[in-house]
DNA sequence: CGCGCAGCCGTGAACGTTCACGGGAGCGCT
DNA sequence: AGCGCTCCCGTGAACGTTCACGGCTGCGCG
């Protein structure tokens, strides 16, 4: 019972094309590939019982002979977060750039996502960028002799490539300008869950040391908006002192913003607000957002470029290249 | 001259693998795909001679004969409205759900860039989903026979199934909300740029009509924060009576908000603003926003099932079913 | 002893396309 | 007439993998 009907019908395929408008399967490439050495009439004949036929043609035998198609996968923790939009986006353009088709994974932020991800992507493209917080050993064992360039995290071994993320300075500068308004009781929002202390916190603590002020007044909040509301009650019920916070990420610093609103503290008055990456949205907001401003889409050309040349054996870029440096972009929030 | 070593390196193929192993192919099969029949030892030898060789299985010649890997193709104008990111956020997930994998392709709202995707998608995946403008006749020119499935657009023809977003009865709700609150002049910042009237700009007329308002205050405006700002500019130039405005989508309504602001009125209560779309966005301004909000999650996920129905020739949906719904969610901005 | 069976492994074939090559028809020229 | 060239077109082979089948061993059992 039920509709599918009988046995799989088989698949259209150049042989059928070609016997349908009497020729040979080649003569049927040569019309459908647009090569010369093909009479108009024919051609036509040709095309015309390709559509009849409803015939289009397998990747995979095509992939097979000629080794021209290239996918590299794209694997971000959580695409709703505008940063690795804008990283995508930008991987995206310049994959297109060079005709190269480009699959997204979204692992939901969670490692035992990665691996599963790793697993099927691992047979189905040829070369890997993205984010990762699985360990080293995991990464290379599901994608064995893969070309990966693993973005903002220094990997240990040559095995993999990786783009790293310099925000010493912006950091530093931010908290100069902080301390320049007369700021002493500056606090963080640092990412909450992850095992290390990240290198922005140890930015933020260098910087703090370097300024003479206390580097020890951080909260933990999770990655979003409500996280950075949360994280801020937090921090200020343990810190009622502080009047400036640097947090892990922009998203964080816009949830921070709202929730200073709720608490009856204007900013940049009450609480100055500085975040990390210099997304667009940090625009929109009231009032606009400060932050340590990341070049996202050079982020994202920059890894599919060095993809491009470990796949393509050409000289890869040093780890000096590969390196996207924050600077502090002042606004509304401090 | 350069790096480039010589002669290409012939790819490592399973044959390697077995010679290597002291075995057949087949052999070699079986220890990869972890089947069974197969000694313990033996196959543990493989997998070490794999590992030396580096070896990697091509995804071609396992596609070719097995027929169960299944690649969509999602084609959005542009990743960075969070509208879209959104949606593709809901399809990759349900795709994974099914073990499919996505390409995306963004068209930077363009028309050119979409039928140039067709032509590269279209021999690359094995069924569209996405948003199109260009015509049905080139739609089908270069996706011929590919199962497709268009969102937010009424197609003409069978050939392309369809997500239909229906906003009649949230606009309508909307106008009746400001209505109500005593708005009279109500002003609609509508899409710019396209040739017909947006359905979204035929809901607010018919809604106005039905409330007796004008529904001529319109005004154009380019799909981003700054394009609502402008828009906003323009709309009260020309009608400073306005108090109160529906955009065509949320990106929009919140430049529109931050326009107001510095435009010193107060919104809402010089000015109320309703966006469409319903995006997470709307939550992290001030005011928050009020929008005839898409459930966009639902959206993706239908277009996904869809597309799957079509492509495995399962009783597809009705258009009675591809629909999805907005309907007035109130906050702050109105 | 012979038979059957389970466990392990190998051999052709097939998947659908493109590449390299070869060949026939038609034409112009010597 | 004969040669050569251009224009079309077709035939085997190859791409790298899995599937279907068949064969060989060794063991248990009647």
């Amino acid at each position: 019972m039920g509709s599918s009907s009988g046995s799989e019908p088989r698949r259209v395929t150049i042989h059928d094309v070609a016997r349908s408008a009497g020729v040979s399967r080649q003569t049927v490439s040569r019309a459908l590939n647009g090569k010369d050495e093909i009479e108009v009439s024919t051609k036509q004949r040709v095309l015309d019982a390709a559509r009849e036929l409803g015939y289009r043609p397998s990747r995979f035998a095509r992939g097979l002979v000629r080794q021209d198609t290239t996918t590299i996968g794209l694997v971000v923790p959580d695409l709703l977060n505008p940063f690795f939009t804008e990283v995508a986006a930008a991987a995206l353009e310049a994959a297109r750039a060079r005709g190269w088709h480009v699959v997204v994974y979204d692992t939901a932020d969670r490692a035992a996502e990665e691996i599963g991800t790793l697993q099927v992507i691992g047979t189905q493209v040829d070369a890997v960028v993205g984010y990762f917080s699985c360990s080293e050993d995991e990464l290379d064992q599901f994608t064995r002799g893969m070309p990966m360039v693993l973005i903002d995290r220094e990997p240990r071994t040559a095995r993999f490539s990786a783009i790293r993320i310099d925000g010493e300075e912006g950091v530093r500068a931010a908290v100069a300008h902080l301390v320049g308004r007369g700021h002493t009781r500056i606090g963080m929002l640092d990412q909450v869950g992850r095992a290390a202390p990240s290198p922005r916190r140890e930015w933020f603590t260098a910087a703090a040391a370097a300024h003479g002020v206390d580097a020890g007044l951080v909260a933990g909040a999770a990655q979003s908006a409500d996280g950075g509301g949360a994280g801020l009650r937090a921090l200020l019920a343990e810190h009622p002192e502080v009047t400036a916070v640097f947090t892990f990420n922009d998203i964080v610093a816009v949830g921070a913003l709202r929730e200073a609103r709720r608490l009856g503290r204007s900013v940049p008055r009450d609480l100055a607000v500085i975040g990390f990456d210099g997304l667009a949205l940090g625009a929109l907001v009231e009032p606009p957002l400060s932050s340590v401003a990341l070049d996202t889409r050079r982020l994202g050309a920059l890894a599919i470029d060095q993809v491009g040349r470990l796949l393509t054996g050409a000289e890869p870029l040093e780890a000096a290249d590969l390196v996207v440096r924050a600077e502090l972009r002042l606004a509304g929030s401090a």
